[in-house]
DNA sequence: CGTCTCCTTGATGATTCTCAATGCGCGTGG
DNA sequence: CCACGCGCATTGAGAATCATCAAGGAGACG
């Protein structure tokens, strides 16, 4: 069963996703909406670099479509993805997060707004943005959330376990955005990608997913899944993984 | 060989700890100094709790003396020690850090500072303290950073590269507080702890300490550890924990 | 002296990795 | 249109890492 690279995902709906996407942490004003979406769009090829390491003020961006990643890489080459950014996502726009600070790959080609523009506004502290600025602090908080997550998933878990925990974490994520229509979402990443989050061999993840496969607890096509059993999963992962705010 | 649980670790020199490790994020003013060393000191014992999850605005400590650790417990029990605080360390002061969400235990006896008041004051963001806040979001940050490099850890190195990375680490935050002497730190914490923060069993943990004392890398007397070949800990550790910080 | 906690060590088994080979789909160029 | 190459997924076999179970010992403490 194969995976295969994709094009960017488009922007549904009439609002682009990361307006739905900030419109669910706070309550956007006019001039809010506005600012963002004067953000002018780009697209990336797969494998560029959308954010260096240890360079900050660069590389802002709101992802519209395709997926990208924060990676960190050791001196003999082994790669871990610390965090998967998936469409919406504001990336480097809120200071105080030192993720920001890793570098960024996508995935996939991506289509993403500059944010630059963004970041220097909220950077200011104007009070005509404030909700905006708060939508992307919670935002961040919840990556950090994602993050410590994954610490307990790579900590403690089987392959199993990591990837029945994955999968809902994606799925809950895609889903806020209304990227998941009949249960199905969109995966248009490599195994290696998924392997590499999960701190497991390409084989290894390969032989787990058709072990859920094998049982009915998820269905794939290519470049999509489809989590048939959620509870099943659900019970796997163990913990939760929501993301819940504060302030 | 034996870790044994020791007594707190004493306030050396004059200035508290947690003022030498503030101090070394910013250049704190006389008001700054006053308002760190007003904050009540206490003595919790070892298992305390210090700071429950999801209860915001309470549990905020300046760490004196003893280690704890932000926990995190699945429903079947397995634990994953999220992050070590050690002496020096300011938790829960700052905001926007998810980490400071999770529950904190104490593995030792301990002694902190409340600082409730502290976080109060901070919240307010008067300039008379702004050096302080700056110094305690700069060690929010390298919180951040050591929980990044811990998902890193757990998810593509060996127990023998953990263990080496981690001791480097602890090496290096207690070298920044002076608690480091003749090459040699405390570590009044059981095997169970270091097997909990590095993903590993307590019976590999074990192992893992053997053979590096066997190759002569570290040297072990009850409570205390010496690092005696940082060179080659360094090696197997592959990548640095250096927490450098924005701004 | 007995008990308790913690560390150590051995034996065994499960999980996971690595190496290697195969096959499928897809694009490219003849 | 077909042959070929390439990237990706799959599968098998064997080995390494790590976990679990179990037993024993050293030290602290009452």
């Amino acid at each position: 069963m194969h995976i295969a690279i994709s094009k960017p995902q488009p922007v549904t709906g009439l609002r682009p996703v990361s307006l739905r996407r900030l419109s669910a942490f706070a309550d956007l004003g006019l001039a809010d909406e506005a600012l963002v979406r004067r953000l002018k769009p780009r697209t990336l090829a797969n494998g560029s670099i959308l954010s260096v390491a240890s360079n900050e003020g660069t590389g802002s961006w709101l992802l519209l479509g395709g997926w990208a990643a924060r990676v960190r890489t050791m001196p003999d080459g082994r790669r871990q993805i610390v965090h998967l950014l998936l469409p919406g996502d504001p990336v480097n726009v809120s200071g105080g997060w030192a993720g920001d600070r890793l570098p960024i790959v996508a995935l996939t080609p991506v289509i993403a707004a500059d944010a630059d523009l963004l970041r220097t506004v909220l950077k200011m502290g104007g009070p005509e943005h404030s909700a905006l600025a708060l939508a992307c602090a919670r935002a961040s908080w919840c990556e950090q959330v994602y993050c410590l997550n994954a610490i307990v998933r790579l900590g403690q878990q089987t392959a199993y376990e990591r990837l029945a925990h994955l999968f809902l974490e994606i799925d809950a994520r895609l889903k806020a955005v209304g990227l998941v229509s009949d249960g199905r979402f969109q995966l248009p990443v490599t195994q290696d990608v998924i392997a590499h989050t999960l701190g497991l061999s390409l084989v290894h993840l390969s032989r787990t997913l058709r072990q859920m496969r094998k049982e009915g607890s998820i269905a794939m096509r290519p470049g999509h899944v489809e989590l048939l059993k959620p509870d099943v999963l659900a019970a796997a992962a163990g913990f939760p993984h929501a993301a819940t705010w504060p302030d």
